[in-house]
DNA sequence: CTTCGATATGTTATAACATAACAAGCCGAA
DNA sequence: TTCGGCTTGTTATGTTATAACATATCGAAG
């Protein structure tokens, strides 16, 4: 699901938080009412949240009101595929392919409707070429590419 | 040149002042002595600087001592290609590739001696396609990979 | 030469993002 | 039942960034 194409997002929502359950279960990891709660407000949306937005959520809902209660649970669902940080935005998205083992991700921002879509990373392609000619060790790859998506081109395009 | 590779860097320092001084005259921008001072400071290393530690620098040689001057010079760096920032790390480097008809950058950044090295960015590619088929619209992108440069890499490599 | 507008520099104050360090609760295993 | 590990919560602070306003510089228009 990768939030530009219109789509049955209830059921989006639902696929993502079974698979999070399960993942945890199999692994021993604890999907605590927290990090449930902060996967479901960060799957409320296909848009990144910033942590402090995150926060005041989970404090209006009888959750802690200071910022590591959320810095927390967002690492842990970063930590183990369930989210991802966009640095472009100091912000966090769900990540919108549940389950799928993982995956250098590659994002796509609309600059208009703050959308986040999910993509694979080009992992291969010119940079990894590069690196290998210069002998870097690609470890982990940043790739955030700002524009605007199909809908917020408009009818002018 | 690009950060990793042993080089005359003196030249290296003075090839990047030239050439902005060069690009500002034919353009009509102002390169004045914080922003002038501010490349100067970023071209010293290849590794990223933070906006504070810039700042500290400007403050010791007398130039104002609050954030927005060294933003402020960043940004007119920045905005003019003569330095880049680097999201994965809130911090800024001195463009590698002064004069260079501008292209959209990818950095490879050491963990271990954090030198930034700049590639040009695929902007093909796998990303590119998915874009394509999404009908999202690239204005902008971010690539930056985190890894070992090959000095760090060490003997055992 | 002076006054005006554009640009740049500097300040104060505050916003936004993030983490270290410690205390308390929970829960399963010894 | 108590010990150890993990999670949650707090206080306090650190780090990064910008809005809003005051001052200065300088060339062009008057």
């Amino acid at each position: 699901m990768d939030g530009f194409k219109e789509h049955d997002h209830l059921s989006c929502v639902s696929t993502a938080l079974a698979a999070a359950d399960e993942t945890c279960r199999q692994n021993g990891w604890q999907f605590t009412p927290v990090r449930r709660r902060v996967l479901e407000i960060l799957l409320e949306h296909h848009t990144a949240l910033g942590a402090y937005e995150v926060l005041e959520r989970l404090g209006a809902e009888g959750f802690g009101t200071k910022p590591p209660v959320a810095y927390r649970a967002l690492a842990f669902l970063t930590d183990h595929g369930f989210a991802h940080r966009i640095e472009r935005l100091n912000a966090f998205v769900a990540c919108a392919q549940p389950g799928s083992g993982h995956h250098a991700p590659a994002f796509m921002i609309c600059r208009s409707c703050g959308t986040v879509g999910e993509a694979q990373s080009p992992a291969s392609g010119p940079l990894g070429q590069t690196a290998e000619a210069a002998g870097f060790v690609i470890e982990q790859a940043v790739v955030e590419a700002e524009g605007l998506c199909a809908t917020c081109q408009g009818p002018s395009v």
